[in-house]
DNA sequence: GCTCATTTCAAACGAACGTTTGAATTCTTT
DNA sequence: AAAGAATTCAAACGTTCGTTTGAAATGAGC
């Protein structure tokens, strides 16, 4: 039995692609099922025994492999949010190298941070979507360590794009920048996890309330607007509030 | 012992406002533990014993006085969130009164939505903050009961003001007028849910990022130039995605 | 085929959960 | 002061939780 600190080794590494016709060994398995009932229920209210009943495997197995159910959770998040993170930032280099120097405009740097999370709901059928869910509802969880690990794996890419908005808008002052740039990370989480909200709200059809793509492309433009108002700090608004 | 269907009737009409010099009932020592707690750690990390200990009751109060925790959680959100969508459409109203026909501003139709927010941020000093937090990640959560509960409590006031931004936005198509009000309310529901998400993201300084009303005021500026912003259908986007 | 590390398994652990109970206490009404 | 309803209380209910255990099964190396 191994030490909770040293992680066993599976005679694949599972982190690669799988390869061809190689059965998915028990480490995936409760990956995929985790990452679903994750998805569906969130992480308080999904229990060990939901998800090694649905991964067909022992309930001892997640902490032998993963060593409790907290680092399970952060290994579903890791799993696909840290490749997407660094298709992001390659995606904002490549776009900034072809630009030689000259400022990108909000939706080419906006379309560096969809596309990567479009490539994903793409790409694995149905696992790329659950996926965008669970991230996006781990936003809005007040777990601390859900918080933590979160606000890790995005710093460097945050700030990244920061800089990148930071030259696209330069009337723009750094402060208003900040706010603005937390309301793109709003909007866009919100998107992604309030699929079944989203179909209450707007009382769409529901083959297009769950067409990830389109409604991406909806956004971005309405972000891209929203980034390159006119600073509030030049056009006072105090009369918005103040009269009521 | 009353049934689970049969509320006790407590001997002030404690949702009203309370009286002048009146110690706070068991019934509202709860909901203000409650609202505390649920906002800090979430619906289902929040123990009954947690809530009744920091209130200072007995663990049976809450099932005795609302029958169960959903019911408790339910009670804790229609106390404040209620009055405030009443507020809403109220203000909403006054502005299209005094517009005598005129189709509203963008801005005005989103100080009719976030000033009553605001008011609630301010008028319950403690309380209004922790309310405000705890609706916003109430709208990421999971839990099939809490997303009834909320579209119930919200299908009137959205109508309402979707009615409100389409005859503001005339030129905007009723579908993509639906996607926008939508992102409107996750901008919105994010930024007063991720006030430590929003330090980790901003790097601002403590005392500007726990300021709900100048945060308020950043963001409606930024939403109205969204909802302004031309319609893709007109100007076609394709070309920021399919290139990569 | 033997050895030893790795993985799987059924079973149980103690703790914490929401809820219920029935007696004690408090309040209201007469 | 008596009576009855409303509320509070300590204690326990049965269930489920994440985790641990130690033996059984499976794998690889020699």
């Amino acid at each position: 039995m191994p030490t909770s600190s040293i992680q066993p080794v599976t005679r694949n590494g599972n982190s690669s692609p799988q390869r061809a016709l190689d059965p998915p060994d028990t480490k995936s398995k409760i990956l995929d099922a985790a990452e679903e009932l994750f998805m569906e229920y969130g992480f308080e209210a999904t229990s060990l025994r939901l998800i090694t009943t649905a991964a067909g495997v022992n309930l001892a197995a997640v902490n032998y492999h993963f060593g409790s159910k907290e680092e399970l959770f952060q290994a579903v998040l890791t799993r696909r949010l840290d490749p997407m993170n660094q298709d992001r930032m390659q995606l904002l280099s490549a776009y900034e190298s072809a630009a030689v120097g000259k400022p990108l405009t909000c939706e080419k740097i906006l379309a560096a941070m969809f596309t990567p999370a479009l490539k994903l709901a793409r790409d694995h059928e149905q696992g790329g979507k659950n996926f965008l869910r669970l991230l996006g509802r781990a936003y809005a969880d007040p777990a601390p360590f859900i918080r933590e690990f979160l606000s890790s794996q995005y710093r460097e890419m945050i700030a990244r794009f920061r800089a990148a908005f930071s030259r696209a808008l330069p009337h723009i002052p750094r402060e208003e920048l900040s706010w603005r740039l937390h309301f793109v990370m709003g909007a866009l989480s919100y998107t992604l996890a309030g699929a079944d909200m989203l179909k209450i709200i707007s009382q769409l059809p529901p083959e297009e309330a769950t067409n990830d793509e389109l409604l991406l492309k909806r956004l971005a433009p309405f972000l891209a607007a929203g980034l390159r108002s006119p600073s509030p700090a030049e056009g006072d608004t105090h009369h918005l509030f103040q009269e009521a």
